[in-house]
DNA sequence: ATATCTGCAAAAAGTTTGCTTTTTA
DNA sequence: TAAAAAGCAAACTTTTTGCAGATAT
């Protein structure tokens, strides 16, 4: 069980991952990449904005969205497309599976090894080429579970 | 590989089914219902709508909407979590898995066995209470392959 | 008869875009 | 100083909701 730990003490932003991608550095973009690694769960682009805001406080949710389109095209953060209204936001590239909370919304890694071949299988079963498999699990947190919290409902 | 047929002759609307689950037969919800079990796509809710619409013409699109809720909650239907702006439906309600079209948007059943054991393992590194798990594969389908079809790009 | 449902239109929610000014290379 | 990005607000897309009239049990 490979712990995925957040990058919490930032004392500069990644800008050498922006240059080796060509894109511009800057300070926004700086704060944004590090609000999202420096969290393990899985932001909004909303909740990402109030993050950054806390440290810059007029940077626009157009930019955050922006950047976040950029930068995951770059391949610095992933977007993610578990159920529920809005995207989601990661930045931990590396291949890795999701759950979901039916209860609070909430998303969190999980760290079980991919699935081997059922890229291959599914290519044959349907013809596609594929190139890539996510899944997503659907659960009760331990929070929610322990009677806790009872936040959004996003079943 | 076992196939996934369409339903196509519909005689009649699967009033049984909603008797059963105790919601009231109309004939928006059995032509919404029989649209979608028609085929083996994975329609969006508008394009539900103008499929409805040919034999229908004045249903709305909140009718849809609101049926494709109540459908789902009722197990009826499925509510798909594929990547995209928009939620797609599945008249097919047997635990499968999807593969959707990098290029073209669309998305198709894959008919691979269900990855067997893994909710408990995801259970297990998680700490969540696992109930199910989703799979989308990724990939381009074999008319964007062959050169033909260059649609919507929804990448 | 009464509860449920429909159609319509307006409102919400989430995301994208145009434009001017500011920042980066 | 030319190209890229920010901030702001308006526009767009998708989904939800309120309400009056229609339909189902």
């Amino acid at each position: 069980m490979r712990p995925i730990i957040a990058n919490d003490n930032h004392s500069q932003p990644d800008w050498a991952a922006m240059k080796k991608q060509q894109i511009s550095t800057t300070r926004q973009r700086g704060a944004i990449l590090d609000a999202l690694r420096g969290v393990v769960t899985h932001p909004t682009a909303d909740e990402l904005h109030r993050m950054v805001r806390q440290t810059m406080p007029n940077v626009s949710l157009g930019t955050v969205y922006r950047n976040l389109e950029i930068m995951s095209e770059r391949g610095l953060v992933t977007k993610l497309n578990t159920a529920g209204p809005q995207m989601r936001f990661d930045g931990d590239t590396r291949p890795h599976y999701h759950v979901r909370c039916s209860r609070c919304g909430r998303v969190d890694d999980v760290a079980v090894e991919p699935v081997d071949g059922i890229d291959q299988a599914a290519g044959q079963a349907s013809g596609y080429a594929i190139t890539s498999h996510s899944i997503e699990f659907e659960g009760i947190c331990p929070d929610c579970a322990s009677g806790g919290n009872s936040e959004k409902d996003s079943t």
